[in-house]
DNA sequence: TAGATTGTTAATCGATTAACAATC
DNA sequence: TAGATTGTTAATCGATTAACAATC
């Protein structure tokens, strides 16, 4: 229940987006089909775990052959989400928040963000990248009105459970955190965290002990 | 080799910075000592689990008491490497990098960036939050002659291979790349990826499949 | 003392890795 | 055909969870 999404283990969801990206790479080079063998070159992993992962996606590929390489993106994108254009709202635009409304990679990730959100009157009414600055206020709102489901926290610790509680309240579903916070949610919305501290955590260690 | 560091598990190393938070915030509380019933009521966590990864730090509680706050702090600092005032080199002065550039929070888990690089001659020379910006040529000559063991990589990805490669040519050991790339690196250099994309894909699947 | 908590060892669970038949 | 690759089942490995004695 808790580490297995649709029976697909979280470490395999997490690995995905990475074949995605390399495949996609593969098909602007013309190439019409893949195998496990050469994904997991690319991506310096073993072949042997690259088929478990593209299995659990349920794509069927052909012996000594491999996957088809259009077939095999769409599989991997539809089970990972990422065709269904998710809209998003992102609030707090600091430095943090501004790289990610910038961030053009997430075109690629059916990520969408439609609205950022500040308490900064100097912020709001501007636009950054093509995405209005909304004050805080409206938030909710516009929220239901425009049926998100994603919500960006970007906002300074101290603040990102009040930001968590409002976009809950305007009907968003799942969150994607970046204050280093834990938030307290209600059971059906989803959270995940982009945690620095615990990448440069595992880099110091790794450092600090070879 | 792969999965342990120093004989402990990656996602214990992934905790500890949050436990290290919580009990940071506790001492300033003016709490004396904490048991891992508290953290673990803190982060949403299990005892259990708190207990275990406590433990593989080595530091010694009392039964009934918990441990020491300050004691804790120190061990667990010291354990992720974060009392050695690591110094970085960032390469990449954009929305993202200037973003790394202002993040406070880095202060507080030791990391310590003395310099940033561009291409961009409009950028160099001028100071982001206190970093002086030099042409992306010094790069090996200054990590080099500072000694400087850590390397950041916020640059577009098709640029990223190269910045390693330099940076290794530098004799930085360790690299936090926020590049959507798999880099090659020689084994003594330690490499740590942010993958905003692999955490995307966990929250839109668990989004698209509850 | 009683009871909460640590420290440690064992049991369980799940992910990774290996093995091998099927196939084109 | 021969051999590379898939699909699937089994074996291994490691992390999490549980159990329990020791302790203050």
């Amino acid at each position: 229940m808790k580490s297995k999404i649709n029976g697909v283990p979280v470490p395999t969801l997490k690995r995905l987006p990475l074949y995605l990206k390399i495949v996609k790479r593969m098909k602007s080079e013309g190439k019409a089909f893949v195998s496990c063998t050469d994904i997991a070159q690319e991506c310096g992993s073993d072949a042997i775990q690259v088929r478990k992962d593209i299995a659990s996606t349920g794509v069927v590929g052909q012996a000594r052959v491999g996957f088809n390489v259009s077939q095999l993106i769409d599989t991997v994108e539809n089970f990972l989400g990422w065709r269904n254009k998710n809209e998003a709202f992102l609030v707090g635009v600091g430095n943090l928040g501004t790289a990610l409304l910038k961030y053009r990679q997430f075109k690629e990730n059916g990520l969408n963000i439609v609205a950022a959100f500040e308490t900064d009157n100097s912020k709001v009414g501007k636009k950054v990248d093509g995405v209005k600055v909304f004050n805080l206020t409206k938030l909710e709102n516009l929220a239901e009105r425009m049926h998100v489901q994603i919500g960006i926290i970007a906002v300074p610790g101290e603040y990102a459970q009040e930001i968590a509680d409002r976009m809950i309240q305007g009907g968003i579903k799942a969150l994607w955190v970046f204050s280093p916070v834990v938030l307290k949610v209600p059971d059906d919305v989803v959270v995940e965290y982009v945690l620095l501290s615990a990448s440069l955590g595992v880099l110091t260690s790794k450092l600090n002990n070879q």
